[in-house]
DNA sequence: CATGAATGAGGGTTCATTCAT
DNA sequence: TATGAATGAACCCTCATTCAT
């Protein structure tokens, strides 16, 4: 194996589901305000299973509200329309695994290779919420249709998630790590395989579920043995 | 460099464009039938224009019918619903690329490198073709919801895509070409850089397109040194 | 009383109610064609009803579509808005009586007092259809809030009424009928008291009805005292 | 000429705009009463501004409410209905000119004729305050759907400056100034030509404002012409 | 008294599907 | 066989009205 030299710090992937709650239930000043807070997590957290199970298009908002328990009208106390709705959803779902990796690799001391490690250790971890590869599919496959939506999530997901996986081969390439023309490779490459992985684990669970402990150690070796010097 | 022994046989990629309207219009056996057929393909082709350009939910059986150059009833007389003109467009898009792979992979005798190098030159060729990505974002993003689809895409498509790559790889370890430990990797670690990059390239080729000549070879040197002895 | 020489030539009120349908049902080429128009007047008749009685906002297009007996969806087979219905509306109910003035007033050729008490009588007559006066009155309420239609009223509707009134001041004032400065005469001047008696019948008969055939002809002396020479 | 005649006792135009906030403010009895008036008149002038501009059923009352600088609930403290508070700008803004005219009538002390034009220039005056005849149109259009408001609309307004006019007209014949018979015409025949100037000059200020000034006075003109002896 | 969050019926509009011609 | 007019269920969104705080 390549990965051998993979250390402790281990990514707590065990309470990335409750990112969400965590990221949204700030402080609240008063009591109706706190109330407000609640409701609108509410929404947003039915919304999400909506769309995860029926797509964009296909959602009704009707369905949100009677998930939400609340009436249909409400919702529009919240969210200007559906697809802003959809906007808040892809945010607070995807959001908060972005500034942990992003966190993460600031802090990280260890070597580039530990860090390669972990960073797509903790990718698999938080792909292992359901929800998330749902999303992207459902990004992936209206982007075009919302251009809103598309600049959103190519500025805050994808272009953060390139930066870092580019720092972490930069650092890699200055220790001796990695091969120096790994600089040139493209993020996609290395990430794609955990996206697709996650999405087909979803669409296609019923023909052949992928094992993800298994596929995600491959996919790190595979990784490695790409980058090496 | 892992990349330069690539040799001669070079798939065609310039009719790769061709390879539906090749495909469906078979031998027809009375000239009735042959015009019925003929109306079919419009009906597809249109189709699978709409869909490409607006999802399936977005896409209108009136703009279908209007670029087919028909009546809106019409098309009820050669697919049952939207649905199943959906998958028709599906397989006849898809198909094609599978089809040639195949024969291609079977009939090659070249090196397992040179024929790995080949296979995945061609699937980049099939992906220029910019509806193919685009079905395949829809199919992922909506297989859920359309169970069968998700049936015909594993069966015809996923699966015999992967015995390819396994085919390829077990020439590969039995040449000594490749490391025996090859065998356990799952296909879609090679293979989904390149359909998500086809997908992203479509959806986001506005914020910032990928240079498909470029990343099409670091990908197939990727793979290389990921496979090799 | 001034409208002494008042003559012969009078208008034939009797069949200003057939007015619209004669208008649009014209010859049609084949019989699918044939049948489209009678549907599309269907609906005009059908929303003209609902509208008169309802207002603009109020109108359902359920109503509508129930009235004139057909689906709902149907109606935007043959308009693209309840907005384009309204206008078609208006358009079909007022154009006709502006038409037969016109043509009237041109052909002409007794005197202009002759010819003004005609005119105003025809108008009368013109208002008797009670779908009139509430289309004027809806117009005048909602005008702001639909820049196209008061465009269009005040082109089709407003102008060519006063250039009419315009013409036939300038006729008396030439045979030395009327006096010199009439010809400064706002329009409004003299029309008003026909356009707000007939909504005014409308919408307050039931307070206290108009004697129209009274109230006309007190409305045209009163006309030709202000006029005269 | 016939308007030269016109003397001394002019309509203090200049204060008409301040009718309304004159009107309604009546004394009050406790300090809290005083305010619940106030309160109410603040809700009836947002409720006036937003209803000339956007029409009956256009109007919201949040916007009412925001305009107030109120809650929304607060208005139902006040009103019943969105209908009834429509009334009671109805009253409130119309209702002052009635009184005032009222009270001039009775106590001019010139000719029929001078106060026949200083009762129509305080008219023109009143109409200039541009929320009047947008209530007026506004009324007359939907005056079908609220009965209650038709009948208030015609006991209150229409059948009181009736009244007056006659007073007026039976004056002048007392005096010889009018002739005989000039007690049947009705004052639908007087009053229109200003009534629905103001609500063109609203409606279709755009498309050809009318000059008031002008218009007024050659209105007033034609009036005399019509009654003299 | 005052608030404003919550409601849910209802409207305009769309579009897959049907069927008479 | 082909058509396209007709349908009507469904959806997003609005807003007058209510009521717990």
């Amino acid at each position: 194996m390549t990965d051998q030299s993979v250390s402790s710090t281990m990514w707590p992937t065990s309470n990335l589901r409750n990112f969400m709650s965590l990221a949204v239930s700030n402080l609240a000043p008063g009591k109706r305000l706190q109330q407000k807070e609640a409701r609108r997590n509410d929404i947003i957290e039915a919304a999400l299973a909506e769309f995860a199970s029926q797509g964009f298009t296909a959602t009704k908002l009707d369905d949100v509200a009677v998930r939400a328990g609340i009436g249909k009208g409400t919702i529009y106390l919240y969210f200007n329309s559906k697809e802003s709705l959809f906007e808040e959803v892809v945010r607070c779902t995807l959001f908060p695994g972005r500034e942990m990796a992003e966190s993460y690799v600031e802090d990280f001391e260890g070597t580039a290779t530990e860090l390669m490690v972990n960073h797509f250790r903790f990718i698999y971890g938080f792909f292992q919420n359901e929800k998330v590869p749902l999303l992207l599919a459902i990004v992936l496959a209206e982007a075009a249709r919302f251009p809103q939506l598309a600049q959103f999530f190519f500025d805050e997901m994808i272009r953060p998630s390139r930066q870092l996986i580019q720092d972490i081969i930069e650092r890699g390439i200055a220790s001796g790590e990695f091969r120096a023309s790994a600089s040139l490779i493209h993020h996609q490459l290395l990430i794609s395989p955990a996206v697709l992985a996650a999405i087909f684990n979803l669409q296609f669970h019923q023909q052949e579920p992928i094992d993800f402990a298994v596929y995600s150690e491959m996919h790190i070796d595979f990784i490695l043995r790409g980058l090496k010097a």
